[in-house]
DNA sequence: ACCTGAACACCGTTCAAGT
DNA sequence: ACCTGAACACCGTTCAAGT
């Protein structure tokens, strides 16, 4: 008696489901945590594979590569931007839509680095787009300015979050070395004074710099120049009673 | 006579100037040259080091890390970004800063990648803010609207090139995937066609999209809106003759 | 079908050692 | 002062081998 007797079924642990281990979606998610918590420098494959408790090689099998995971990810995070059809104020429907687009992209700062490398031909992407365009028709706008006044709006966003997250960075940089560098920084800030008048005006003026609140300031401004822009470009009276009238179809071209 | 008479010095090859093999400027040249040809990812600073004939742990003596190289990087094409203080018609002069400064960003795309990460507060990108700053205080703008205006534009410039870097990758990677896969290609068509009415109407009223065209069209168009949105929250009464006027020194506060 | 483990070629960075 | 050469820890990706 000393082996041999089938041990209890109890005792032995069942085995992981076997297929569930991994799967595209769970790699996508896990990948979208590492980026919001180490940024874009700090994901990697093996890195992801850890979280989840895998080897690298595993991946492999459910993405072609780190490329390929990054552009899901992309097209995931693309799936928070929110738009709504229905609200009757064009004007409060695409700025809706551009401050929801703005939020995304300073809850997901990595994706930024990635805009303009990898291609966003997504489901969500496209479907973001659908609803912009809808957006836009139902404003008034001729169909062969759908495209120009997407692209403007969706580019002001865009631009915008880089600005912000540049001057985030520059002021962590700053800040982390200035400790030191008391002198060098006095000596730069006196040079900046004398020789960019404006600029140094400016940033005195600016007072305690919140980058939250100049940098939504600043999108907002921006936003209304453009709109503003945009509305006399409609084709539609500018005197109509938006929130009364029905919506106006796209024309066939 | 076998040896030890001492050679002509005119045999002997003169050693490299000793001082002069590396310097700060050429590191950032040689960088730029690479990013230029191999794009943000084919930067290393091994391949940097090579093209110098120097090993690795030499541009270490010169630049802290890749971090700052990339720093000084972005900086020396900034330098490249051209403002005309004098043009008398201001938004002539704006937007031909805004275009001088989307053609660099189109001449070194790996700049994007950059932008949201590295901070910028290198001389030559602070002596462009204060260029800006000065065309739009000579424009008549209040103090206070100085710097949104600037990044009302700068916003614009960057988002619309992020985009057209987009497209332009997205296009290169159909086209080379698309050969074997004309039939998911079709699929995923297809469903566009359905899901997204309107979107598939614009791709298809674009015809042959010259990328190069639609791009150059859709800055014009933001940026003419961007203008008038502007124009409106000058100070100066719109209908005055700018190309005849003195220009106006911006008001102390 | 799915995952491991080891290997390959390549990184950024450091640092003693040379000149 | 400036550069080398080797080392360290870390990558993305591949692929035979296991189950």
């Amino acid at each position: 008696m000393s082996s041999g007797a089938p041990r209890s079924v109890w005792l032995r642990p069942e085995r992981p489901p076997r297929d569930r281990r991994l799967s595209r979606a769970r790699i996508v998610v896990v990948a979208i945590e590492s980026l919001d918590a180490e940024g874009h420098e700090g994901l990697s494959m093996r890195g992801v594979a850890a979280r989840l408790d895998v080897t690298a090689g595993s991946l492999y099998w459910y993405v072609a590569g780190k490329d390929e995971l990054l552009e899901l990810t992309l097209d995931e995070v693309m799936g928070e931007v929110r738009a709504d059809l229905d609200e009757p104020d064009w004007r409060l429907a695409v700025s809706g839509m551009a401050r929801s687009h703005r939020e995304m992209l300073r809850r997901h700062p990595w994706v930024l680095a990635l805009l303009g490398t990898q291609p966003n031909m997504g489901p969500n992407a496209l479907g973001l787009a659908e609803a912009g365009l809808g957006i836009l028709a139902r404003a008034g706008f001729a169909e062969h300015l759908l495209d120009g006044a997407l692209a403007a709006v969706n580019d002001h966003v865009i631009g915008s979050v880089v600005a912000e997250a540049a001057w985030r960075s520059a002021v962590r940089q700053t800040d982390s070395t200035i400790v030191g560098w008391q002198e060098q920084a006095a000596d730069y800030l006196r040079e900046i004074e004398q020789r960019h008048p404006l600029l140094s005006r400016r940033l005195l003026a600016a007072g305690s710099p919140d980058i939250d609140e100049v940098s939504e300031a600043r999108f907002a401004f921006a936003l209304d120049c453009l709109l503003d822009g945009l509305a006399t470009r409609r084709e539609n009276p500018p005197g109509e009673r938006v929130s009364r009238s029905r919506p106006v179809p796209p024309e066939e071209s």
